[in-house]
DNA sequence: TAATCGATCTTTTTT
DNA sequence: AGATCGATTA
């Protein structure tokens, strides 16, 4: 095929007759319908926030497809996450079915797709696993002994570092990264042990294709034959060895099109390397620009605050974003005690309009005409106020904690995205160690990590002999590649076996056993359909992916009582493997609460493992997503399956999202930025505002307190700077500001006399006027909706106003308020209750649990 | 050899 | 407040 991409450049019919691109404007569809003309032309659209990028890349991908007839398989369009490269899909796949073969996929599914075809060139064998962070730590702690641990870990992130500018141990520009000698030594060291295990680290997954696209000219040559259009999002947040295999997989033939915006880069710390799309043009020559200014997302007030911030950093592109939508609500600057009150603050204005709104046209219906109001037609009906329309973003995601625990007090349905815990679990990577080490005996991270769990008697002495006779010092099996069949160097179960007659009876029992395990698994797999030869023409074609692999929520209602209840497919094998080596029991045995937690937990990996074939390939596959796809969303308890929640998420997930209304929560110097970030990670910083800022459509809020618990210490916080750089006058300003926050500078306009009432470490209420002198929640009121109810007598008896008590920390005070929980639905078993909020007399307020009971906290002179 | 208790940090952000 | 580390102890 010639070059599919030519020749004409504009293809001028388009703009009447084809219907799919008739609502485009003028930029967008420029940026559709260039193609380049004489081979390899490139084209760079600098697409600001809400600027229809998407909507720009997936038409492209259709037009390409349908009008320039172009084979959907010779595209190849690469996302950042796994959520991006879905709806990528999805809206390619809606305008035209055929983009379904397409290649659409994160950056690493990518490079784990072509090491699988093409590793073995690399010495790597097709079945490798991917090691995440953690297991790239325990690796390294087995290589950098009797290191402290938080040491080790720095070198973990150094070496990732490393192969994101796509440096070598031997590189001399490593300096870059870390100028120790000894560094190299260790990063070498790594890379040879995890060569020696046959396993990837994330970094691997974009370095090593590139080494082997380099050194296989070949290879080179039939993707480049394959892949004539390259299309790659969030082009800002590539790091360099990114930008290398992109280089690689173009021929001269070959059209690019990279979309990005400068403004939104907040991936520096994992390597991105902004100039990547700065010097786009220069890399690429012959690039042509579009600009995609013409927001349509959020209103001009919001963008204006957006823009403000960004606008103090240095050396951007810059660009003009226009909002299409015109005026709207003042975004709302909202200055608040403490982090509680800041929860309490979005709960009330989340249920004033959600609540409130419904109450006011139907007053007796409740959660089920949520339900049904949330998913169809918004756009047909009123513009119902619905929880979906909300979502609270913050810095880090330990600040979800707070918010999580009043909305479940308030029964304020939520979802809490990102936060991995899940595949942190202690009982899911044992279970994955097992899976892993079934799959690539040769693994000794997952050995080490499981063969005596439960305690088997394989103390730490025999786990070395064996590794030892798994054939150390047979250096360099990287050399001769992982092809050969039988037992390969550095198979530990092998060795195990091997030296097994050599053991004290207790290691050998136990070290049998382990192994038992892992026969019973494979045992539980069936045999692959014959997969030799195939591997060369899959290159043609993606691999048969399983379809929208479902999150890990349990299939089967029925809570497991007791055993692992297996279903289907890959299931079969996971239970198995957890049953025979006994791991179940062990997690069990912990205690009765965390016991049966962990059971339900290693329930819900089983289930996952069920759409899956039970075969050594279906669980390559297990692992891989698991590994590359660990998005999970925790609904919040009690919400069924409504899609109507509340959104919590940190500012760096949400990119891509947008939402009608958005508070940004935690915007204090420490927090947001960070006191240690200046310079360049400061301007990070600034579009990390910039891009959770631009969600918002309607309504944009911004919260910024006074107090924070920090480290288990409530802590003076200081507004963020960032807020100083919003022209106040876009600005609705709600609770008391600072001090000197409304002049310029605060720093040189608090330099009078009032200084010294806070020179000492603790804040009062005093130096934030709407806190100490509002009694009972006068900044509370202003802005808050309906409050819960608020009694005398605390609904348990336990309190009453006035009750006089003593704290060990915080001296005398009394009861100023008790609030109720509202009582939505009828009172379950909650743990929460009424809360009462006490006065010290040192001025401090704090609140606490009616059913709060600690020896530090006593009532006194009553009862 | 392993569990337990105190002391000592800790907190980014994610494929 | 919570995790993690290390030293002490059973």
């Amino acid at each position: 095929m010639a070059n599919p991409a030519g020749p004409a450049t504009v293809d001028r019919r388009s703009d009447t007759t084809l219907p799919y691109l008739a609502s485009l404007n003028p930029e967008q569809r420029e940026a559709v319908l260039h193609t380049g003309n004489d081979g390899g032309r490139s084209l760079l659209i600098l697409a600001g926030a809400g600027s229809g990028k998407t909507r720009v890349i997936t038409t492209k991908i259709a037009y390409l497809i349908r009008e320039r007839g172009l084979d959907p398989r010779s595209i190849l369009a690469v996302t950042f996450t796994n959520r991006a490269a879905r709806e990528m899909a999805d809206r390619a796949r809606q305008i035209d079915e055929r983009a379904e073969d397409a290649m659409l996929r994160t950056f690493h599914s990518f490079g784990a797709w072509f090491l699988r075809r093409n590793g073995s060139l690399g010495g790597l064998s097709s079945n490798f696993v991917i090691y995440d962070d953690d297991d790239t730590v325990s690796l390294l702690s087995s290589i950098m002994e009797d290191i402290p641990r938080a040491e080790v870990k720095q070198a973990a992130y150094a070496i990732a570092r490393a192969k994101d500018f796509f440096l070598s141990p031997e590189d001399p520009e490593l300096d870059r990264i870390d100028h120790r000698k000894k560094f190299r030594k260790i990063y070498a060291r790594y890379e040879e042990r995890l060569a020696q295990i046959g396993n990837v680290d994330f970094g691997d997954l974009i370095k090593k294709p590139v080494e082997i696209l380099r050194s296989q000219p070949e290879v080179a040559r039939r993707f480049r034959e394959r892949f004539r259009v390259i299309m790659v999002d969030e082009y800002q947040d590539s790091n360099i060895a990114q930008f290398e295999l992109l280089k690689e997989l173009c021929g001269p033939d070959t059209y690019v099109c990279v979309v990005g915006d400068d403004d939104q880069s907040i991936y520096r710390f994992r390597g991105a390397e902004v100039r990547n799309i700065l010097e786009f043009p220069d890399r690429f020559p012959g690039t042509d620009i579009v600009r995609l200014e013409r927001n349509y997302r959020s209103t001009a007030p919001i963008l204006q605050v957006a823009s403000s911030v960004v606008d103090h950093n240095e050396g951007r592109l810059g660009k003009t974003l226009r909002s299409e939508r015109g005026g709207g609500k003042t975004p709302t600057l909202v200055f608040l005690p403490d982090q509680d009150e800041e929860a309490e603050f979005c709960a009330e204005l989340i249920e004033k309009t959600v609540r409130g709104g419904r109450k006011g046209q139907a007053a007796g219906k409740d959660v089920r005409d949520k339900r049904a109001a949330a998913k169809p037609s918004r756009a047909l009906e009123q513009p119902k106020a619905v929880y979906s329309d909300w979502a609270i973003l913050y810095r880090t995601n330990a600040q979800s904690r707070g918010f999580e625990t009043e909305f479940l007090r308030r029964r304020i349905p939520y979802r809490v995205v990102g936060s991995l815990k899940f595949y942190e679990r202690e009982e899911i990577k044992d279970a994955l160690a097992l899976l892993s080490f079934l799959v690539n005996s040769r693994d000794e991270v997952a050995f080490r990590r499981v063969v005596n769990k439960p305690i088997r008697g394989v103390g730490a002495a025999t786990v070395d002999k064996v590794i030892e006779a798994a054939g150390f010092g047979l250096a360099d099996m990287a050399a001769d590649d992982g092809i050969e069949a039988g037992p390969s160097p550095g198979d530990i179960a092998a060795a195990a076996r091997r030296i097994m007659p050599d053991l004290p009876a207790k290691a050998r029992g136990g070290l049998a056993a382990f192994l038992a395990a892992i026969d019973a698994g494979a045992e539980a797999l069936e045999a692959d359909p014959a997969r030799n030869g195939a591997r060369e023409e899959e290159d043609a074609g993606p691999i048969p992916d399983r379809k929208r692999v479902a999150k890990p929520t349990p299939k089967t209602k029925t809570k497991p009582r007791d055993g692992l209840r297996a279903g289907e497919g890959l299931s079969v094998c996971v239970v198995t493997l957890i049953n025979e080596a006994e791991l179940d029991d062990y997690h069990r045995s912990h205690d009765e609460i965390t016991g049966k937690q962990r059971i339900e937990n290693l329930q819900e990996l089983v289930n996952s493992a069920t759409d899956y074939p039970a075969t050594r390939e279906g669980l390559l596959e297990f692992l891989e997503h698991i590994e590359l796809d660990r998005s999970l969303e925790t609904a919040g308890e009690g919400q069924g399956n409504s899609d109507d929640v509340v959104t919590l998420i940190t500012l760096h997930n949400t990119k891509g999202l947008e939402f009608r209304r958005v508070i940004i929560t935690g915007i204090e110097q420490g927090i947001f930025p960070r006191d240690d970030k200046k310079g360049d990670d400061l301007e990070e910083e600034r579009r990390l505002f910039y891009v959770g800022a631009t969600r918002a459509m309607d309504e944009l809020y911004l919260c910024s307190c006074a107090m924070r618990l920090m480290f288990g210490r409530i802590m003076p916080s200081e507004p963020s700077i960032f807020l100083r750089e919003v022209d106040k006058s876009s600005l609705r300003i709600l609770g008391k500001a600072p001090y000197g926050f409304n002049s310029g500078n605060a720093r040189s306009a608090s330099g009078g006399s009032d200084e010294g009432s806070v020179a000492d470490s603790v804040v009062e209420f005093g130096r934030y006027p709407g806190g100490a002198s509002r009694s009972s929640g006068r900044a509370g009121r202003a802005f808050a909706g309906h409050a819960p109810a608020k009694k005398v007598t605390s609904s348990d008896g336990r309190w009453q106003i006035g009750d006089r008590i003593f704290h060990d920390d915080h001296g005398y005070g009394a009861v100023i308020e008790i609030r109720e929980p509202p009582a939505q639905l009828p009172p379950e078993s909650d743990e929460d209750g009424p809360v009462v909020r006490v006065r010290f007399d040192t001025g401090k307020e704090l609140r606490f649990l009616s059913s709060h009971q600690s020896s530090r906290f006593t009532k006194i002179g009553d009862d």
